[in-house]
RNA sequence: GGGCGAGUGGCGGAAUUGGCAGACGCGCAGGAUUCAGGUUCCUGUGUCCGAAAGGAUGUGGGGGUUCAAGUCCCCCCUCGCCCACCA
């Protein structure tokens, strides 16, 4: 009997389906898994790298479910978002009907893949109860004081008079759509308070089974940093002062200039008037400069800066020194202003050189330094006070002095920005906002959620958002004193959407909130999260704060903090160099794979293609690997028919070599464990290769017909995860119609698993001279007798004297020798 | 510039605590089956010397620790990713 795949793959997707096999109820008595693949957003049918992300979440699935776990396996659609938006400004239609077919598309090839869900609990971010659970969470964070209002600069390009996304600004700064050069503009946008959870949210990622190279993306996107603020007068000025951030003030006797950000507020206060002119031109070029002119390395010398005339006053030393505006100090960061310390800050250093500023080194280089700024430690030098300390004393005592003066302290700095939320676009999540004359900006009332954008707009080209013109939206009421007002046009960052997504999928059908807590508590943390790693940063960081602010405001249980406890980002899947990807044309469609060598064998290929993490690389090779996982499945499918084992077994009884076929099996189960514990699934492929190959040596030997119908019982139930239809078809049937995926997980018996025999590798001199099978249970005597009697060791010894014996028993004996004792 | 990874046959990769380097697969070669191609099965396959037995050599390069190093330490080279004027 052949394998007929595609039918053998329909039909259990069909079944799985109608059964609801893999729906899992709120109410079970089993200890709950949590297994989450990212939702993807909907750009029609599925990728390669969705075929790989989705292979490891249902293999997830499937192996906590036979392991007896009630398994939470939700999906659904990152719906909203700019590529709709844009297809809609292209066709002039609605984004919705656009997104809706693309979500149809990703869900048939989804169901193809043979990966399972619990269909009920589908969410989508444009459905209206989403959205209204959405705007929801935003008006309690409002009234939790975690959403406020403020202005800030947005890409603005002329040409088409509207707002862009960073994504939409070329590498150039030109506009992708005119080619204008884009410009900033500031606009009255809405804030999450992010910033008020820097610490906890460095702090909570110590303990996160996540990849080391994730916390540290986090770590440094946070950006801790230690040192102290402090107060400059600026000379001849009772009524102003310069607030500085530094994270070395122990180098404050070495401050040879300030520098204040073009943008700062003091600017026009402290410029003395025959500077003001000098000032304002510089300032005018740093506002017109597009991002990447301002942070050009390229860009040195004295275009760089501009002096004000005025000079601040070092309470350290007492001296005056000149300030400056400079375009390398940022407003946003620190208090924008900075003490200069070119001999220990290379950026100031270069700055100095260009302005003929001093120089004055407070900490003593080593000899052999021949760079230039030093930034590392030694002694404090030409400090007064300080001199002669290590930095880290330095830096204490100068805290200290700064205190005992009352003119700064010792303050902590992020890098963190608080979450810049508003989107000047039209397929998002509007804000719940309305805009009085009166009253400013009143939340929208609970009860007249959910605010939904109208279906009659029209889409013109210029890309910006239709809400802001039409009449019938933008007119409300004012909430509190009923007179004519305006409702917000800006939608949400659709990182809002995926902030909490994975809250709602324990209880998707609440009416009355947005999810139901008990529920939250009963599924919640996500067990195991898989997902790209380009979204390690910011979707991570977002959700996390999201799920720690649900809980402070009430809405999710106070104890849940951490929503991913362990994570896994899958590497992407590369071809000609870059990432497979939609925009780049470089897709290699799933639909030809499911055709000919069907599901399975594909599942088989991205498991067995290396580790999960690391990047697979599409090249000329790879359907060739593919078509070796099918040819594979075709063994066991030979294996797993009477074809095989009809004529071939024997029925006798159990003798020596049935019986390591037992113990094959059980080390099988073993290693499975291991590797998928570990996340090693290439080597778990490998090892059912091995096993399976193992068996058809053994049939063709002679196999004992009951032993080796377990044996083939094992390596289906080992499949069962990874390669989900074959393994079910054949089980049904061995099995009278018994469905695999719900047997339970076998354990590895570990009487069975332990080797009995083991090969003793003999070395002379670490180099292998012998190789000798030898009882597992020796000790170290035995296994130096063995390796003394042995020719070969004998012979390379060739009557040099033994000096030391190193016996690792049972698996190794070093003998190392000295040259023959000579006469 | 800073941070984090990674470099192993022709290729993807394996080797959990230092203990037989190259599991498993692809490719390639030879053989069996076949009219032939395909399929399937068997055998071989790091490199060098050798008919073979066997020997030498071998995990980016150099040094070190150790009875023993792909694995640990130091220096260097190359590649990838992330953040990048963060005071």
């Amino acid at each position: 009997m052949g394998y007929d795949v595609q039918e053998v793959e329909l039909r259990w997707q069909a079944r799985w389906a109608t059964d609801g096999t893999y729906e899992v109820e709120n109410n079970g008595t089993k200890p709950t898994y949590y297994v989450l693949c990212m939702y993807p957003y909907p750009s029609g049918p599925a990728h390669q790298g969705h075929v790989r992300n989705y292979t490891f979440g249902d293999l997830n699935v499937r192996h906590a479910r036979m392991r007896g776990y009630d398994v939470l396996s939700p999906i659904g659609f990152d719906s909203f978002g700019l590529p709709a938006e844009n297809a809609a400004i292209k066709s002039g239609a609605h984004p919705r009907p656009f997104t809706d077919a693309r979500i149809e598309e990703l869900k048939a090839s989804l169901k193809r893949l043979g990966a399972v869900y619990d269909w009920r609990r589908e969410v989508r971010s444009h459905d209206p109860q989403y959205i209204k659970w959405n705007q929801f969470i935003f008006l309690r964070f409002l009234e939790a004081g975690l959403a406020y209002r403020a202005t800030a600069p947005v890409n603005w390009c002329p040409g088409c008079q509207t707002v862009l996304a960073n994504e939409q600004v070329l590498s150039d700064g030109t506009c992708e759509r005119s080619g204008d050069l884009v410009t900033k503009r500031e606009l009255e946008q809405w804030f999450f308070r992010i910033t008020q959870y820097a610490d906890e949210l460095l702090e909570g990622l110590d303990e996160l089974e996540w990849p080391e190279r994730v916390k540290t993306m986090q770590r440094n996107w946070i950006g801790r940093s230690e040192g102290a603020t402090f107060r400059l007068a600026v000379d001849g000025r009772d009524d102003v002062s310069i607030e500085v951030f530094t994270t070395r003030p122990d180098t404050s006797f070495g401050m040879t200039y300030v520098v204040l950000a073009p943008e700062h507020e003091l600017v026009d206060q402290v410029t003395t008037p025959e500077r003001r002119a000098a000032v304002d031109a510089f300032r005018e070029r740093v506002r017109s400069a597009t991002d990447i002119e301002r942070q050009s390395t390229e860009q040195t010398g004295r275009e760089r800066g501009v002096d004000t005339g005025a000079r601040a006053i070092n309470p350290f030393n007492g001296q005056s020194v000149p300030i400056y505006l400079a375009d390398y100090v940022l407003p946003g960061y620190g208090t924008g202003a900075i003490m200069a310390v070119p001999a220990q800050d290379q950026r100031d250093w270069d700055f100095a050189q260009a302005f003929d500023l001093p120089i004055v080194r407070t900490v003593q280089p080593p000899d052999d330094w021949e760079g230039e700024a030093y930034t590392g430690d030694g002694p404090a030098i030409n400090s007064d006070f300080l001199d002669g300390l290590d930095v880290a004393q330095a830096k204490k005592q100068a805290i200290e002095w700064l205190v005992a003066k009352g003119i700064g302290e010792a303050t902590v700095n992020y890098r963190l920005r608080d979450w810049l939320l508003s989107r000047q676009r039209f397929w998002g999540c509007p804000i719940p906002i309305i805009h009085c004359p009166t009253d400013g900006a009143v939340p929208v009332p609970d009860d007249q959620l959910p605010i939904v954008a109208p279906d009659d707009v029209e889409f013109l080209p210029t890309g910006e958002s239709p809400l802001r013109l039409h009449e019938g939206f933008l007119r409300a009421a004012c909430p509190k004193c009923g007179g004519p007002a305006m409702r917000e046009t800006d939608t949400m960052d659709t990182f809002v959407d995926s902030s909490w997504y994975f809250l709602r999928f324990c209880s998707p059908w609440e009416e009355n909130r947005p999810f139901d807590p008990e529920m939250t508590k009963r599924w919640m943390p996500v067990d195991q999260y898989i997902g790209g790693i380009e979204h390690a940063i910011l979707h991570l960081l977002y959700a996390r704060f999201y799920t720690r602010a649900l809980a402070d405001v009430g809405i999710a249980p106070k104890e849940l903090r951490e929503p991913f406890p362990r994570y896994v980002p899958q590497g992407m899947i590369r071809m000609d160099g870059s990432k497979m990807s939609k925009s780049k044309g470089n897709l290699v469609a799933p639909e030809q794979y499911f055709e000919s060598v069907g599901a399975d064998a594909l599942r088989l290929f991205h498991l067995f293609v290396g580790p999960p993490t690391d990047d697979v690389d599409w090249t000329d090779q790879t359907d060739e690997v593919i078509e070796g996982c099918g040819r594979f499945l075709q063994r066991v499918w030979r294996l797993g028919t009477d074809e095989v084992q009809g004529p071939a077994a024997i029925d006798r009884d159990p003798t020596a070599e049935d019986l390591e076929i037992v113990r094959a099996s059980h080390r099988l189960i073993a290693r499975i464990d291991d590797n998928f514990s570990r996340w090693s699934y290439n080597t778990a492929v490998a090892a059912t290769m091995e096993f399976s190959n193992t068996l058809h040596r053994y049939i063709a030997e002679g196999a004992r017909r009951e032993t080796l119908a377990e044996a083939v019982d094992t390596l289906l139930l080992m499949l069962a995860p990874m390669a989900p239809h074959i393994a079910a078809e054949l089980w049904a049937h061995r099995h009278d119609g018994a469905h695999i995926h719900e047997q339970p997980w076998p354990e590895a018996d570990p009487d069975l698993v332990a080797v009995t025999t083991a090969t003793l590798v003999v070395q002379v001199n670490g180099k292998v001279k012998d190789r000798i099978e030898v009882d597992a249970g020796i000790d170290e005597v035995e296994a130096e007798r063995i390796a003394r009697a042995s020719e070969k060791v004998a012979e390379a010894l060739n009557g040099g004297e033994i000096r030391r014996v190193v016996a690792k028993p049972p698996r190794l004996v070093n003998l190392v020798v000295g040259p023959p004792a000579s006469g």
